[in-house]
DNA sequence: CGAGATTTAGGACACTTGTCCTATTTTGTC
DNA sequence: GACAAAATAGGACAAGTGTCCTAAATCTCG
């Protein structure tokens, strides 16, 4: 595992252009021409399109899961954590605007495709679904954890679509508060639980 | 306007094959195959591709234009005219969990080509848009009425979104009916401040 | 320095794409 | 039945695609 300079590279430049043209829209010449090299050097890092979008897919969850990771250390209540998890939306609020939600577009694209990596791309949904499951496990919400979590993964989606539809407004603030707001809700009703 | 059947037939295959597939994946020759005919006859009915896209849209506004002309003159409130909205997720439940939605799928693809349809596309949302909005306002929500077209909107989206990703299970139903008690919740508090 | 492995460049290949042209067939009307 | 218009078929065209090959350049290490 040398980790040449270049083949990080690619896959830097791929991710980036398959988030913001779309996979099957770019092409080995779109990505080579970004890193500054010839397709022909292109081909002895990656054989085919598939190859890089498997190690595009694997670099994204591993960028996820270390963001996640890090939530976890820094000692915060689930409850907090899962407020994070909500302020990735404005956090990368810009480029949602632009681009809308990396995960649910590549997933979308594949699914149409009838691509195989659909299912990997299903793996950056599932990191976040079980996440988000087990904090909510955390907070006391027993067996209601993975629908909590799908349902606030579904509202994510929805809110960077719209996002995305209507990047000028500022519906993406009003509703990230609402998220925040529905949070607390549950929180204190799994306190009550508990209690 | 002869509207002679070949040129209605593209049109219908074509919004299939556009939701189905995407629209850039889909070519001339997977169109004119699904219909039957040749390229050539096809160049003599849309000159460019962007022809057919803007056909398409202009299909999909109708459809739903006079999807919503029948809820308003079915004599319902507006209260139950948006369930229906929110229903449609029942209805084109086998769709949903192949293809997702065939309005955001659309919206996003052309948005991540840079696409002048992305305008077009956008009018299929803001049609959705501006009939939750009266709905909304027919209800007393006075200024609120986008606000709560636009989060409707939205998580209609985000659960399509993730019905389409996890296709097998029970998560669309239910979310449903938490949109459906949303919407009574939204009633009634609107009724609060009528009265 | 110099030999061997790694990395890069440049182009070939068959295929598909959107677009366009020109014949041929079908249709409708006197 | 004849003739103009509408509709269809079949293929040409340049451009771009993913894939693959080979020769040159660069690096590594004795």
């Amino acid at each position: 595992m040398p980790a040449s300079g270049t083949r990080d590279n690619i896959v830097t430049e791929a991710d980036r252009l398959f988030y913001e043209q779309g996979f099957e829209h770019t092409s080995f010449q779109h990505v080579a021409d970004a890193v500054g090299i010839s397709r022909g050097n292109f081909y002895y890092h990656f054989k085919t399109k598939d190859e890089i979008l498997d190690a595009v897919i694997e670099r994204r969850l591993s960028d996820r899961q270390e963001m996640l990771g890090v939530w976890e250390m820094e000692g915060e209540t689930p409850h907090q954590r899962i407020a994070s998890f909500v302020r990735i939306l404005i956090m990368n609020e810009a480029k949602i605007r632009q681009f809308g939600c990396p995960v649910g577009s590549l997933f979308l694209e594949l699914s149409k495709l009838d691509h195989a990596g659909e299912d990997g791309a299903r793996r950056l949904f599932d990191l976040f679904r079980t996440w988000l499951r087990q904090q909510f496990e955390a907070m006391g919400c027993g067996k209601d954890a993975d629908d909590l979590a799908m349902h606030l993964l579904a509202r994510s989606q929805g809110v960077a679509t719209l996002a995305n539809a209507y990047p000028a407004e500022t519906f993406l603030e009003r509703e990230v508060q609402q998220m925040l707001a529905w949070l607390d809700a549950v929180a204190a009703q799994a306190d009550i639980l508990t209690i």
